[in-house]
DNA sequence: GAGCACTGC
């Protein structure tokens, strides 16, 4: 390295402070020259840039701090990260976002004709790959935190893979895995054979650049996608953070949380300023101990220091996330109480302590049942140091784990990818949308395993299912191929296939609107929000809009109700600007989380949009909602229940049994017969978002499925 | 009587 650590240590520590003051644009430059400068990413610029002239596949695995970020990036898993790593680059480079540098995400497309260098999210290449599936767009994709193996970076590599080979095909170039290792499997090449030809045969005239491809990784071995890329050549980039002292407990925690309070304490009193950053596994841990600091802070020996206790989990609303941010006033500490959010999706400043239980709740999916459900697990090695780093981003820090150092040696060094825990009949929508028939031969990444020769059943029956439920729906023929309308449809909408579905059928039930309403509302989390101090008056704003009907209608109703209001403001000649403030306020006195709502109302703007460029009837159904429920039923038949005599309901299709949800508005009255669209097991099976039917209507609606008994 | 985290032309 041609710097010295400590140097660029402290050039780190100057820049930090004098982010504070408000400097002038051109000292902002010049330190961002400076910062470029210090990076060690910098000393190996050189080399990089002849790799990647040199390969066809790079894996570059660069430490955090190493600066692998700002080089030059493509995908991000996340939406924020894609537009401040856009916005970063665009000042290194002093040009405006969206025209040599951009940004685009779903609402969001800040990309011009002059547009070079282009973030995005992973989810909207993997939409582009629907249009043009060589992606002759792109001359150069670099997926960045690959590591974190998301559904969309997972499926996008096995594409990427397969786009690659195809266009170093037609451009007349020597495929790079040619010498690819014996061992691959025959079948698995076989079946990719298959896969790259249809896409070459699509555009057998058309001769494309190759594909460079580079793959950004902060995990410690890049041997995974070495392999996957037939060898590929891995770089790796020194890193750069501050020194964070590791403690691990000598035996392990019986009661987690009554640890969790006895080390936030003990740091508090003992240990020098700074902030405490404590990792929960939920919104109702995280409430419970704030309740429990704030009583035991009464026991403990007064000092200088007191403490504020400040949460943050993802359905919090944004106007009390922000709480995180804000430094702690004189003479107080800050301690976060967070969920995974603070992992990876937010970075908190002036944190110095962190305390990791070394828990995280997932979701985890049976394929078999079909049932989703939220289960608390120990975290990956990989978690452990990305939760332990978020105590050195600007000095030295520390690191409590909360079990003892045997137990960190046993857990997994990486996460389960996600594609292995959940329903993946979206994806495979789209994989069928690109030609690529055979979803059990597809190249993932995740492989039959190598040391036992046995292929991964669960995968198998997760896609197995999913395929399933894409023929019931429709989407499929009986040959398992894309269906035409319906199929084709469906991959047009950037929904889950079941809403999707329950579109196409709301032309024939002329209630478009309605629908429309409901699918964008239902593809949000948390509409209402309910804090626990303020539970009754929550309760008493959402009867407003109870339905007794059921709460698809309720949704309808909230919405509506602020569309309406939103009119009204607008009569009154109010800007944009002071209506979306009202709004907000509408909300906030409405229990109403108003980053869900605005959330939905682009959603309905961008899939009305989608389904007026469709031979689709858009009509409304007026005041006949019975109407607008038969077409609920034809839509989610696979989703109905019935009432057992105890009060539970059993489903149909699979013979569960299940609960309402208490936040369903049907939580009391259980009518007979009920149609659901969220089955989640936490202490039981709940479902939610549910509405009344008549039991008539499933054989007259979906005969296919439910023949007539008598 | 209860809601991990992300994401979509």
């Amino acid at each position: 390295m041609p710097f010295s650590e400590s140097l660029a240590r402290k050039k780190g520590a100057e820049s930090a402070r004098s982010n504070k003051n408000n400097l002038d644009n051109g000292s902002r430059k010049q330190r961002i020259a400076q910062q470029r400068k210090s990076l060690p990413i910098a000393s190996v610029e050189k080399q990089l840039v002849e790799e990647v002239r040199k390969h066809e596949t790079l894996i570059i695995v660069g430490e955090a701090g190493s600066g692998k970020t700002t080089l030059i990036g493509i995908t991000q898993p996340r939406r924020v990260a894609a537009v401040s790593v856009a916005k970063r680059v665009a000042e290194e480079c002093s040009v405006e976002v969206g025209q040599k540098v951009g940004y685009s995400i779903r609402f969001d497309d800040m990309t011009s004709s002059s547009t070079r260098i282009k973030y995005m999210t992973d989810g909207l290449l993997l939409r582009e790959a629907l249009l043009d599936p060589y992606l002759s767009r792109y001359s150069v994709i670099i997926i960045d935190e690959a590591h974190e193996r998301t559904l969309h970076t997972d499926v996008l590599l096995g594409l990427l893979k397969n786009v690659q080979l195809a266009r170093s095909h037609t451009s007349g170039q020597l495929c790079n895995y040619g010498n690819m290792k014996a061992n691959s499997g025959i079948i698995c090449m076989n079946e990719n054979n298959a896969q790259r030809s249809s896409l070459q045969k699509r555009c057998q005239n058309t001769k494309y650049p190759p594909l460079k491809l580079i793959i950004m990784s902060a995990s410690l071995d890049a041997k995974g996608f070495s392999e996957y890329f037939g060898g590929a050549r891995a770089v790796h980039v020194q890193g750069r953070q501050y020194p964070i002292e590791i403690l691990y407990t000598h035996h392990p925690e019986s009661d987690y949380i009554d640890a969790v309070l006895i080390t936030i304490f003990q740091t508090h009193v003992e240990e020098g300023p700074g902030d405490i950053l404590v990792f929960l596994t939920g919104q109702e841990e995280i409430e419970s101990v704030e309740r429990l600091i704030e009583e035991r802070f009464l026991q403990v020996p007064k000092g200088d220091l007191k403490i504020l206790v400040v949460p943050i989990f993802s359905s919090l609303p944004s106007e009390k996330q922000i709480e995180v941010f804000k430094p702690a006033p004189p003479s107080y500490r800050k301690v976060i109480l967070a969920t995974n959010i603070a992992e990876t999706s937010v970075t908190i400043p002036g944190i110095k302590y962190v305390i990791d239980p070394g828990l995280v709740k997932v979701r985890s999916y049976n394929p078999c049942t079909g049932i989703e459900s939220l289960v608390i697990v120990p975290i990956s090695k990989a978690q452990a140091f990305q939760r332990s780093g978020r105590a050195g981003r600007e000095g030295p820090g520390k690191c409590y784990r909360l079990y003892p150092e045997i137990e960190f040696s046993k857990l997994l060094n990486s996460t389960v990818p996600e594609i292995k825990r959940c329903n993946l009949s979206n994806i495979i929508l789209q994989l069928k949308a690109l030609g690529i028939d055979d979803i059990i031969g597809f190249d993932f990444m995740e492989k039959p395993s190598s040391t036992t020769g046995k292929i991964d059943t669960v995968k198998q029956a997760s896609i197995v299912k999913s395929l399933e439920e894409l023929f019931l729906l429709g989407a499929l023929t009986d040959d398992y191929k894309l269906s035409d309308p319906v199929g084709k449809q469906m991959t047009g909408l950037p929904l889950d296939p079941i809403y999707s579905k329950a579109l196409i059928l709301a032309s024939d039930f002329n209630c478009m609107e309605e629908m429309l309403i409901t699918v964008a509302m239902l593809s949000v989390e948390s509409i209402f929000y309910a804090p626990q101090e303020k539970l009754e008056e929550a309760r008493g704003a959402r009867i407003k809009f109870s339905s007794i009907e059921g709460d698809h209608q309720t949704l309808l109703n909230v919405y509506r109700a602020a569309s309406e209001f939103l009119e009204k403001i607008k009569t009154t000649g109010s800007k944009d600007k002071i209506a979306g403030k009202s709004l907000f306020k509408w909300c906030r006195d409405n229990f109403i989380n108003s980053r869900s709502l605005r959330q939905a109302r682009d959603i309905h703007s961008q899939i009305r949009g989608q389904i007026e460029n469709m031979s689709l009837r858009v009509a409304s159904c007026g005041d006949d909602m019975v109407q607008f429920r038969r077409c609920l039923a034809a839509s989610f038949f696979l989703n109905a229940a019935l009432k057992q005599p105890d009060g539970s309901y059993r489903t149909l299709t699979s013979s569960q049994t299940v609960q309402i949800h208490p936040s369903s508005v049907l939580f009391r009255s259980k009518p007979d017969c009920i149609i659901f669209n969220e089955l989640v097991r936490t202490n039981v099976n709940y479902i939610r978002n549910i509405t009344r039917i008549d039991p008539l209507w499933l054989a007259e609606l979906a005969p296919q499925y439910y023949a007539a008994q008598d």
